[in-house]
DNA sequence: CGCTCTATTGATAAACCTCAAATACAGTGG
DNA sequence: CCACTGTATTTGAGGTTTATCAATAGAGCG
């Protein structure tokens, strides 16, 4: 982590930073494994120091919806944890990752000790309201297809990695996580991906996509 | 305010209340007054104390998304005020309207003078990602029919006073709101209520709704 | 090399939106 | 008090989008 700083950490002095690390336990986690389940009672803050988090609510039909991915540097539960309630979403690890967590007693002492931590916390979940307001919105104004294309341009700018042939999205992505996090079906996300791969837009294997003209998706995805 | 109170009061000495709402000035609005436009610079934390508000995004096409309703006691413009942000969102009056508000440079004063202002924030924010997240499960995961019963039952036990009849929603309220609020057309809206009309569990007029029969609507939305 | 998981594709159907037109309602000014 | 006007609401017909189901093909793993 000391080399990518975490909005955590902002306006916290190093030596401060490195003891509220130490304040944390390390986790690692296999490709899948989950961190916590929806429902359980929400202890622990968590930051991802290496790899991402795939957080989804599932409903009692067992329709999965992807809220968000948690990139190296974030955090995930603070609003759990702050609500002191269940955590509303499950948290599973896509590839081999690392987070530092905190016990709720051990937050509110780093609370207490560090006033800036509250203020960064706040920082933190004020973005995700944002976040997720512009994402309601475009569940409801936007078509499908527009925002399987917002969808996968996202990730491609939070996690995407330049190869000679495109930008590689680096990590293990179905058809049915895209579908997931678009709110549409994974018959639509391949079918429209078949559509791109054609037009030379992008390529893709079997949970890997690389893309190869973001330019053209991008004027798609902000068509009017 | 002094009678209801508001989250960001909580764990604040009665007097210290007194002090922090001298603080802000008061404003009155009238029906569909604006307090604030999408995409200006927000300079200002919002408390309503009578009255509501209806926040909602537009889109370049026009289409309204209500992303929520501001009760009394209840704060908005916190996310974009911290985050230092124009407001994502515009804020309108239903009903005649009063806030009070707080400019940044007050707030930032007051959250040093009492920290617990901070943490109640947080708390407030955090609960909006909450509501959020799961409004968003929904309108994925559940069909209209069903989403338009959930956004009435909301309104019904956040806004609802009892009648004879039923139970009011006690502000103006059209089809196309409850669209707006839900993720559909105020046509869908039109017709599901009439059906529910037809069967007696409720009754409504011009932007008036009196729900008859919560119980069977209650069945209807969290029916698998 | 078989097994399992993922992806593709076609056919069909359901859900819901769009457009158009008629009707009801509330407030306003004569 | 009533006609008038501007909204809000209702309802029908028709079309589009997108989901669902089914069947097949491909990729990776032991």
């Amino acid at each position: 982590m000391k080399d990518s700083s975490s909005i955590i950490f902002s306006n916290i002095p190093p030596e401060q930073q490195a003891t509220i690390l130490a304040a944390g336990k390390s986790i690692i986690l296999a490709h899948k494994d989950i961190l916590f389940h929806q429902g359980q009672p929400a202890n622990t803050l968590h930051l991802v120091v290496v790899g991402r988090l795939k957080l989804y609510k599932v409903n009692q039909k067992g329709d999965e919806v992807i809220i968000r991915y948690i990139e190296k540097g974030e955090l995930t539960a603070a609003v759990a944890i702050i609500r002191d309630d269940d955590y509303p979403v499950t948290a599973e690890a896509v590839g081999q990752t690392e987070v530092i967590n905190w016990d709720k007693d051990t937050l509110d002492q780093l609370m207490r000790d560090y006033p800036t931590i509250t203020i960064n916390l706040l920082k933190t979940v004020a973005e995700r309201v944002t976040e997720l307001q512009q994402r309601y919105q475009e569940l409801v104004t936007i078509r499908v297809e527009q925002r399987i294309a917002r969808s996968i341009l996202r990730l491609m700018e939070k996690c995407g990695v330049k190869q000679a042939d495109g930008i590689l999205i680096d990590f293990p992505l179905s058809r049915e996580d895209i579908a997931n996090f678009t709110g549409t079906t994974l018959y639509t996300v391949s079918r429209t991906m078949s559509a791109w791969s054609k037009k030379g837009w992008l390529k893709s294997g079997r949970e890997k996509i690389t893309i190869t003209d973001p330019h053209s998706l991008m004027v798609f995805a902000e068509d009017l």
